[in-house]
This record gives structure tokens, C-alpha cells and sequence, in this order.
DNA sequence: TCAAATTAGTGACATACGTCACTTTTTGGC
DNA sequence: GCCAAAAAGTGACGTATGTCACTAATTTGA
């Protein structure tokens, strides 16, 4: 399905982050992705298939999940509203996918071949620094997350993550949080029950 | 000062991993670069001072290190030949570093300016291709490192290290080591002992 | 080349966190 | 609205890893 401009005014404002896009240019834009649609609970990336595409998060939230061979899941990212979420090293390097991405919630999606990317970068220069500006961006973002494993013990990581995304947290179970801050859920329950 | 297109090769090559690249042009984008030079224990990036360059090593060794407000030291980054390092947040953004760069070796760097980056990537639509295929590549790299912390056991990660990067490894002390894989000298020191 | 500083190794002990087993609460489909 | 399934909470206990205090080895610089 074709997204319409009118109803990815959000999407436009994002990438007028880093660069500026008039009208005309922004549905010359729009073309080179389509929408997409999940339920609760189903799967946009399977862990072993190949990744042709990357997303951008209308409205919705999934995660990105990594099992571990002892059968552990570890979350390696969220993505809610205005987030853009795929398996990076699958995708970028058109390898099959180690993570499993699910909607924990009914998503909308604006989903991007990686052909398309790159024709989109070699057709507007302004795209290509976008999402050269985005890359940075969410290289110091996880710069910053691994910080936190470095620094901080799993009761101070669950409370910062609290204070950055209060919101986003109430949106997840406490069995998602414990996977994504690297803690057991009855470790976590616990943090809960102290304070 | 200025560097020389024969002393470069190795970064001729670099850049050639993601953009093909002819000699004149080669020329014309070391323009935009100079070269630095670090003593052993130098600092390249102090915390606090504002970020207004990217470096690439040409030759010698240099850390990026986080020290906690308890006064432990994390390490970050290693750079060795053929990397790239700075404080990317205070870098990207302008801001003050968070993070000490220095170099563990008599270190060569090619300086590039915020500036000059950005000139580069305009000038050079291949340059701000580079740099956006860069930024993905180190993204997933540093998604990697997060997923070992999440997954592996403090053992487990020292056995990964020496196994991906075991000439690196020789080049560092064991303090270091134990400073990026977020365990104590200690800890470090009887997984050694053990095998 | 020698003393001082740094790094590395080691034992005893403390503690954060995981695991297991179980109970209680909440959620979702019929 | 009811019941099964999932999520959350909790106590007992084990273990990996940190901390402290000390010794041994190595590096550095005057």
C-alpha cells in the first residue's frame, strides 16, 4: 500500500530533523516506501530469514529480540512512534536476520527496500546526509546504553530507564523490561517492591 | 600538517572499502585533512573540552575512556591502524566530551575538522556516502559489543576478545582489558590463571 | 642502573544477582 | 463472566564477581 502525504505529516517532521523538504519534494519521497500493517503479536522479522527492508514506526511499538541458545531472550531495541527499527547488520550487509521483530502492540509501519534506500540516497543527496545525520544519532544513543552496563548496576539502569522513557515503560510488560535491561524478572519484581 | 598522498595509501584503501575513488580525487579530499601527532600517554580529547575534530590512526593505538563519578575507568573504544575515534556525542553535536582519548602508543592520526566533514560531504556526494555506510557499519559493530553483555558471562567475553582481536590484545595491559569488558583487575586476573 | 611507580597476582570475604519452586494477580478468548 | 494462560511476586539458596589487603613482578625515568 502507498502512503498518502497527508497522513505521514509526523514522518515529514522527522526528516526535517536534518534536512529541509518542501511539499512536491516530500511525495517524490514517499514513493519509494509503502505502508505496513501488524497485529499484536506477529512478526515483521524472522531471526534466520533475509532483511530487505527497514521500517519507520507510524503509530505502534515492537521490539527487537535476540534468543539466546540456552533459549534467554535479551531485547536489543524498542521502537515506538518515530522510531526507525530493523535487523541493522542483516539488512545493511543483506544477511539473514539474528533478531526477531514482533509488534507488542497493532503497528502501522512506512517500510523502505534497501534497494529503494539507496536509490533514494543517490537521487537525493539531502537523503543520503539524513540518514548519514540519523546513523550518528543512533550510534551515540547506544554508545550511551552500553555506558549504562558499564557504569551503573541493574536497579540504577531500571531507574534511569524509568526517568528517560516513562511513558514508553507503561506500554511494556516487566518481563520485556527485565530482557531489555539485561536483569531476571524476579530481580526486577524486586526492584519494584523496594522502591 | 598536511598529509601526503604516498604516506596515505592505507587510507586510500579505507575509504575504497565502501566508495571507488581515482588519485586526483584522492588529492583533492586529503585536502580537508591534516596530520596529528601523540606521544605515549598523550591525552588527544580531554573531558570537558569541546569535540572539534574526527581522527582516523594511521599508525599506534589510542583508548576512549569514561571515568564514573566512584572514579572507575570504562573503556569505550580501542583504536588501532585503520580506525576512526573520537568523543562522537560531544563530536556530532558540538558538545563537551565526556570521554578521555588517549593514546597508548606513539600515535599518527588524520585529523578531520566538523567542518571540514561537512564541506567534505557536500563537495563530495561519494564522501557523505562513505560516511553514512561508515556510521552503519560501527552501529552494528557496537551492537555486537552490546549483545556479548547481555549474553556472555565476564569469562566468556575475555575469551571472545582474544579470539577476534588477539594482536590487539597484546598491545594492552590487562587493567585496560578489564576496563572494557566491565570487570575487575581482579576477576581479569584469575580468568588468566585459570586458562 | 637503581628506586619508585605501576601493573599483576592472590586469598578471604561480602554482595548482587540468578535460579528454582511456588503462589498470587492479571489478561484474553469463548 | 469464566477459565486457561500468561505475567508478576516472593522466599530460599547458590554462584559469579567485586572489594580489600597484601605480595610479587615489571616498567619507567632520573
Amino acid at each position: 500500500m502507498k502512503p498518502t502525504s497527508s497522513s505521514c505529516i509526523d514522518f515529514k517532521k522527522h526528516l526535517e530533523r536534518f534536512v529541509e523538504i518542501d511539499d512536491a519534494e516530500f511525495e517524490r519521497i514517499l514513493e519509494y516506501f509503502s505502508v505496513k500493517k501488524l497485529k499484536k503479536h506477529q512478526l515483521l522479522v524472522r531471526a534466520g530469514d533475509k532483511v530487505h527492508h527497514t521500517y519507520w514506526t507510524v503509530k505502534g511499538l515492537l521490539t527487537s529480540t535476540f534468543t539466546a541458545p540456552d533459549g534467554k531472550e535479551h531485547i536489543i531495541q524498542f521502537a515506538d512512534e518515530g522510531c526507525w527499527i530493523t535487523d541493522q547488520n542483516a539488512f545493511y550487509h543483506q544477511a539473514k536476520a539474528t533478531f526477531n521483530i514482533a509488534a507488542v502492540e497493532d503497528t502501522e509501519l512506512l517500510s523502505l527496500s534497501f534497494e529503494n534506500r539507496e536509490k533514494l540516497c543517490v537521487a537525493f543527496h539531502k537523503m543520503e546526509h539524513f540518514f548519514r545525520k540519523k546513523a550518528n544519532d543512533s550510534f551515540t544513543k547506544q554508545q550511551k546504553r552500553l555506558l549504562t552496563y558499564l557504569t551503573s548496576d541493574s536497579q540504577q539502569r531500571f531507574e534511569l530507564l524509568l526517568q528517560e522513557y516513562p511513558k514508553l515503560m507503561q506500554r511494556l510488560s516487566k518481563k520485556t523490561l527485565a530482557a531489555y535491561l539485561g536483569v531476571s524478572r524476579e530481580t526486577l519484581s524486586r526492584f519494584t517492591k523496594k522502591g
